[in-house]
DNA sequence: ACTGCTGCGTAC
DNA sequence: GACGTACGCAGCAGTG
């Protein structure tokens, strides 16, 4: 229950933006849009749920000017106006509104923020912004805000205007003492003195507004079943349909599935297919059934299927049974090895799976899985080569919206289907209670895996219809991602060689520098304290020792980053020491000691896994073990590199992009002093700082190129002025000259920024040279922070996304290549610009000349793409 | 014993 | 507050 007396208020139209930019485009059969009215239904229901409210209401904007219109012609003149598409979706949600039993406030002239303003009591004020309310006016003139255009004072933000506020009281106090204000702030206070007056009836939030109702009256009332049915009917929401007649019973008996909505109300939110069929869930435990469900198989242009395994660990894993679907609704899980006291008869796993094999192998049957690669890695422990992998549901999640969902099944059933899918852990149990898949009770098991393949093709219908409509994003599906999987599985299951006789030499040598390290941080602190412990360090160095606090943690506490440490150092013996403990130590608990029990015994390799729906942005990342973290920047790092070898009559090529983000930056932005300086093809950052600081490229400094790579790389990431300075070490202001100078030289580079920004605020999203898009949310939110976050993320998406585009595309072609020319070379690594290759000695300069080609050729810029070979016996040597 | 968070550090 | 994307370690507090 809710706590009496607290009230509620939902700002529904910034609910609505968020889920229209958020959530990928969904419509009705008679193409309606419907996907950012179903969010804010989800997002509501959700809160329903959660908090039980009693008190509450649902603010929308009303049409028309508001007050803030007459003041200010300029008002909102740069916001770009509201799509099509999610305008038509405002009604919708008003009905559904008090139909919720929500009461809804909508006031002519006064927008939703104001409706909010007048309601919040002092507390709530105090607590989000950390003034008084009648301190807030004054507080908004001051940080101003991009998005309503109020133009408040540069260089003032939340805290610097909460500082003032909480000293002087208000807005005229702190005018009235403009003079005696320091530093930058204070220049700006002054010059920006004149434009106050307006920022200040700009930011009037209306605290007087009449409102219909008092707090107390906006109770939450019964839903209004009829009227729901019917707009969720007229809508085509069926999990929300569901919902609302399933309620009563599901709360009563759970997960059961024999509780789930009749048949008829279980279609697509896209809606545009026919209404799934009652569950037909089977197990097949007869030869007589399993060649019925193989004659469905054949028949069936497309069919979804999943394996049950005894290990996530896809080397490990063995088969304990798998499940088909063809039709959404009817699915059937197979057993092959449930193995526990009183376990039901089964068909045997080899003659069985031998019956499916040549299925399974036929690549002219298409099939659809979610997370294919999994299942692919368990057949080939078994034998079979898995083909026709046409579908994946995963991808088809992650190329939609990849930061809508984790691209799970369970989260993407939930979000697509409205479905709530029986949980692993529900028949497995968790923790050291857990039992494998064998030892699952057949009855439990069979809903389990039957409902994954069922809920598989019905995710693969609902999104494959919405990327449909998204012809930029199909390409990327259909071209890119796609085609990669059978490219990853190749390399995992191969992995990679590892000495691990040199990682144990090495982790011997380290453990003894580590003791002594640690003795010495131990005498030089006069007692004992745990090295690896930042909260014991931390009250070593600075309460103990009273050494100077540098930079503070996310929580207040005096940091102990190597930052601060480097800086310390200098000085201090201490510091010092613990810089090199840390150091070693992070080798050895990582890569020296762990990565030796990751190695396959028999074969001697690691299996990393590539994840392919991870990183918003595009790029793989890869675990157990992370082979794209392996260490190069010093000298001992790079011994664990050492370790990383080619088999016998074989050396490791490595072919890595050159400044690859930096060239599609400049493609992207066009200008033309930075494609030049590609064109000639030296050194960049010594290109920029002969640019940036007028001189001969040979008379730059270390210092100059050190600063004109802090730049680009900068630029790649959003980073602001202070940001580099910090970077750099030098002041704001020698900074924000070297970004003048920079953007002088470069201009096309600053028009870049400017447009990508402008875009992703208009749009929602950023897209790559490719299509993939990057849908980013936040960039409408009223939190500074996460606005500004979400800017950074727009700024660099578009050149880490395109970069691992490309490297998709040319890890396609080279696998394509290797394989028709039988040439004695295979693909081991990718580190998001580098691929490692195992060559024959005897192929190493055809395919160096290829891979070369085929990486350079992998897109079309205005830049050439420079690629680097390197290769030797192993990883170090090849670079 | 397990879980989730924090602080830190590795890569590109 | 201030530089994007990841993964993973050790410590630690809360929970059971």
């Amino acid at each position: 229950m809710s706590k009496p007396g607290k009230l509620w208020l939902v700002d529904g139209s910034s609910y609505l933006y968020r889920a229209f930019f958020a959530l990928p485009p969904l419509t009705t059969s008679t193409g309606m849009p419907t996907g950012a009215v179903l969010g804010v239904l989800n997002m509501l229901n959700r809160l329903l749920k959660d908090e039980n409210p009693e008190l509450i209401a649902v603010v929308m904007d009303a049409p028309g000017r508001t007050f803030r219109d007459d003041l200010f012609e300029e008002y909102k003149a740069h916001r770009p106006p509201m799509p099509d598409d999610l305008r038509s979706q405002i009604a919708p949600l008003i009905e559904a509104i008090p139909a919720l039993g929500l009461p809804l406030l909508r006031i002519q002239g006064v927008e939703a923020d104001d409706v909010i303003g007048t309601e919040l009591d002092r507390a709530g004020v105090k607590l989000k912004f950390d003034v008084l309310p009648e301190q807030i006016v004054d507080y908004l003139a001051l940080v101003g805000d991009s998005s309503d255009n109020i133009p408040g004072v540069p260089k003032v933000g939340p805290k610097t205007a909460a500082k003032w506020l909480n000293e002087h009281g208000s807005l005229d106090a702190i005018v009235a003492h403009a003079q005696d204000i320091q530093g930058k702030v204070g220049e700006s206070l002054r010059e920006n003195l004149a434009t106050l007056e307006l920022s200040r009836k700009l930011a009037t939030i209306r605290c007087d507004v009449d409102l219909p109702l008092k707090p107390a009256e906006l109770t939450r009332k019964p839903p209004d079943i009829d009227t729901l049915t019917t707009l969720y009917k007229r809508l085509e929401m069926n999990s929300l349909l569901r919902q609302l007649t399933g309620a009563s019973a599901q709360a009563e008996v759970g997960r059961d599935p024999g509780s789930l909505a009749p048949p008829e109300l279980t279609r697509s939110l896209a809606g545009s297919r026919p209404p799934t069929p009652a569950r037909r869930y089977e197990t097949i435990t007869t030869n007589q059934e399993l060649a019925d469900w193989i004659a469905r198989l054949e028949k069936a242009p497309l069919f979804a299927f999943d394996t049950e395994t005894t290990s996530l660990d896809y080397m490990q894993a063995e088969i304990v049974g798998m499940s088909f679907c063809v039709e959404p609704g009817h699915a059937a899980y197979l057993p092959l090895a449930h193995d526990y006291p009183g376990a039901p008869d089964q068909l045997d796993r080899k003659k069985t799976l031998a019956k499916l094999k040549p299925l399974l192998q036929d690549a002219d049957r298409p099939k659809v899985g979610h997370h294919l690669k999994y299942d692919a890695h368990v057949l080939k422990n078994h034998g079979i080569n898995l083909a026709g992998m046409r579908y994946d549901s995963m991808l088809e999640s992650y190329v939609l919206n990849s930061t809508a969902t984790r691209h799970d099944m369970d989260s993407c059933a939930k979000l697509y289907l409205g479905v709530d899918t029986i949980k692993y852990e529900d028949v497995a149990g968790k923790g050291a209670k857990q039992i494998t898949f064998n030892q699952v009770a057949l009855e439990q098991a069979s809903e389990y895996a039957a409902e994954d393949a069922d809920v598989t093709l019905q995710l693969h219908r609902t999104l494959h219809s919405a990327l449909q409509k998204e012809p930029g994003l199909l390409k990327v599906y259909e071209e890119i991602e796609q085609p990669l999987v059978p490219v990853l599985l190749e390399m995992e299951h191969r992995g990679v060689l590892v000495d691990r006789n040199l990682l144990r030499k090495q982790s011997g040598e380290l453990a003894k520098r580590l003791a002594e390290l640690e003795a010495d941080a131990h005498r030089t602190a006069e007692q004992p304290f745990n090295l690896d412990s930042p909260k014991q360090l931390q009250e070593i160095l600075f309460t103990k020792q009273g050494l100077p606090v540098g930079a503070k943690t996310r929580t207040g506490q005096p940091s102990t980053s190597e930052d601060v440490l480097e800086e310390l150092a200098e000085k201090y013996l201490l510091p010092r020491i613990i810089l090199e403990y840390r150091g070693l130590a992070k080798l050895r608990s990582t890569y020296t000691e762990k990565l030796p029990g990751q190695i396959d015994e028999d074969t001697g390799r690691v299996h990393t896994s590539y994840h392919q729906a991870v990183a918003v942005t595009g790029r793989l990342s890869s675990s157990d073990p992370n082979l794209q973290n392996i260490p190069i920047r010093t000298p001992e790092g790079r011994r664990i590199r050492q370790a990383f070898v080619a088999p016998q009559g074989h050396v490791l090529l490595s072919a890595d992009y050159s400044q690859i983000e930096l060239r599609i930056m400049a493609h992207l932005s066009g200008d033309e002093s930075l494609r030049r300086a590609f064109a000639a093809e030296g050194d960049i950052h010594r290109a920029t700082a002969a640019e940036v600081f007028d001189i001969a490229p040979e008379k730059v400094t270390n210092d100059q190129r050190r600063a004109a790579k802090a730049i680009n790389f900068g630029l790649i990431y959003g980073m602001s002025a202070f940001g580099l300075a910090r970077q750099l070490g030098i002041d704001r202001s020698a900074a924000q000259d070297y970004v003048g100078r920079y953007f002088g030289r470069y201009p096309g580079v600053r028009d870049y920024m400017e447009r990508t920004r402008a875009e992703a605020r208009a749009r929602g999203f950023v897209e790559t040279v490719f299509g993939r898009r990057l849908y980013l949310p936040d960039i409408r939110s009223r939190d500074r922070n996460l606005q500004q976050y979400a800017e950074r993320s727009a700024i660099n998406a578009p050149m880490q996304g395109t970069a691992a585009d490309i490297i998709k595309r040319a890890m396609i072609r080279v696998h394509e290549w290797l394989h028709t020319s039988k040439v004695a070379a295979n693909l081991v690594m990718q580190v998001h610009d580098e691929l490692v290759l195992e060559v024959a000695t005897s192929a190493v300069e055809p395919v160096r000349r290829k891979v070369v080609e085929i990486m350079s050729g992998a897109a079309e810029l205005s830049v050439a793409l420079k690629v680097d070979t390197g290769t030797g016996p192993n990883w170090d040597d090849a670079h």
